[in-house]
DNA sequence: TAATTTTGTTAGATGAATCTAATTTTGTAG
DNA sequence: CTACAAAATTAGATTCATCTAACAAAATTA
């Protein structure tokens, strides 16, 4: 069994690999709060136990065996956060800092049944995919909103970015998933965009905000 | 903040205190499954922290502020074993080892969400009390089945263990809580007891057992 | 009361996870 | 190609929670 910073560790490891490919244990460390000798020394241990490739000035790199626990981690969070949306009532931006204790539960049961009353989602309340029961999980290529062109638009499915206050943010502007956001205009000098959807006919944001969220190219 | 460590040593001496009235090093040690060195330790450790009075070779005590700590945890023990059971439909045998792990999560809004999902319960799905906001809590003081004598009725009220193993026996005998039971006789030797219940005529219990059932004695 | 058993404490060690300071390796900019 | 900066590692210390071994106090038994 791992422990809970271990697990934290393969967890982190796991979706820095898909967000920018090639992880360092400068990025791990920036992630996680911790210091570089600290990861360092933990990537040696993780090796040892087979979830890590660790070779000194190396990229870190899970192995199959690390994918999958991570994987699993991630599956247990993602479910974690459905379940509070969905059976209890929480609001999308109060969910993340409680799935992020609940995750480390061990009791498959209790993860089997809320599957079970969720209806087995695919994806969690962040638009993130839920990995199976092995650990593996699809990863959506969607188009940052940053990155449209003006005129473009966009059907918001997922944001990269779970923090509340973030999340606050969006809810303030009434920005939800599955909307459809269309680009009026880009500022050339800072990227920041102004954007309609629903009921709103100009809604101004900034690239910090734009960067963060993804979805799907419409054609016209 | 307390550790998870030190939530399950308050936890462990509020619950002993309320058993047994006085709780020693060595009973704190058996429950816990921790050497007596430690425990002492981590005695010092809390009554540096004002939660538990401490003097060499006397019972330890925990402070009000100690007491209202443990009863929190407490709180949030039963109110998750609650919520499993009524909400996520788990079987009253199932829940005490998910709880065990739960009751150390950091969210009140998680724990305030249940109880109002659950509308308030004052009791948990083995009869013992929930602790209220504060920790205060009444332990009601109920007859065990072992103390009857023949012809009392007891109507089935807590169980004083809440081990999978115990629980899965009860149901084995359809033994829940609600229920009266009759004790037809008692063998001198060695305590065991006939009891009739429900659709049962005769039920054979040995002590070990009806010294872990808790009821009302019923006049007539 | 004296001997024995039980309970509790002290002392010292260990492993996990963290840190800081010092050093080394790698990458980059002139 | 050298010098500097950034990234990573090594070495050594710290804190927490645990243990074993040795000793001391309290309780029980004879
Ligand atoms: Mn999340
Ligand atoms: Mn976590
Ligand atoms: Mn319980
Ligand atoms: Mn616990």
């Amino acid at each position: 069994m791992n422990s809970l910073t271990e697990e934290n560790y393969l967890k982190t490891l796991f979706i820095l690999s898909n967000e920018t490919g090639e992880v360092n244990v400068i990025d791990l460390s920036k992630r996680l709060n911790i210091k570089m000798p600290t990861v360092t020394s933990m990537m040696k241990k993780l090796a040892d136990k087979k979830l890590v490739y660790y070779e000194s000035y190396k990229p870190l790199r899970l192995t199959e065996k690390g994918k999958k626990e991570a994987g699993i981690i991630i599956r247990k969070h993602r479910l974690t956060e459905m379940f509070l949306v969905k059976v209890m009532g929480f609001g999308w931006e109060e969910v993340h800092e409680i799935a992020e204790q609940l995750e480390h539960t061990r009791s498959p049961s209790f993860f089997e049944k809320m599957d079970e009353m969720l209806g087995y989602p695919k994806l969690d309340p962040h638009g993130s995919p839920i990995p199976d029961k092995n650990g593996k999980v699809e990863w959506k290529k969607y188009s940052k909103l940053s990155d449209c062109k003006t005129g473009d638009t966009l059907k918001l499915a997922a944001v990269i970015d779970s923090s509340e206050e973030f999340l606050k943010f969006l809810n303030s502007r009434e920005l939800k998933l599955g909307l459809k956001v269309k680009v009026k205009s880009i500022e050339p000098f800072d990227g920041t965009m102004v954007i309609s959807y629903g009921k709103k006919q100009s809604e101004t944001l900034s690239h910090t905000v734009t960067e963060r969220l993804l979805g799907e190219l419409m054609d016209i």
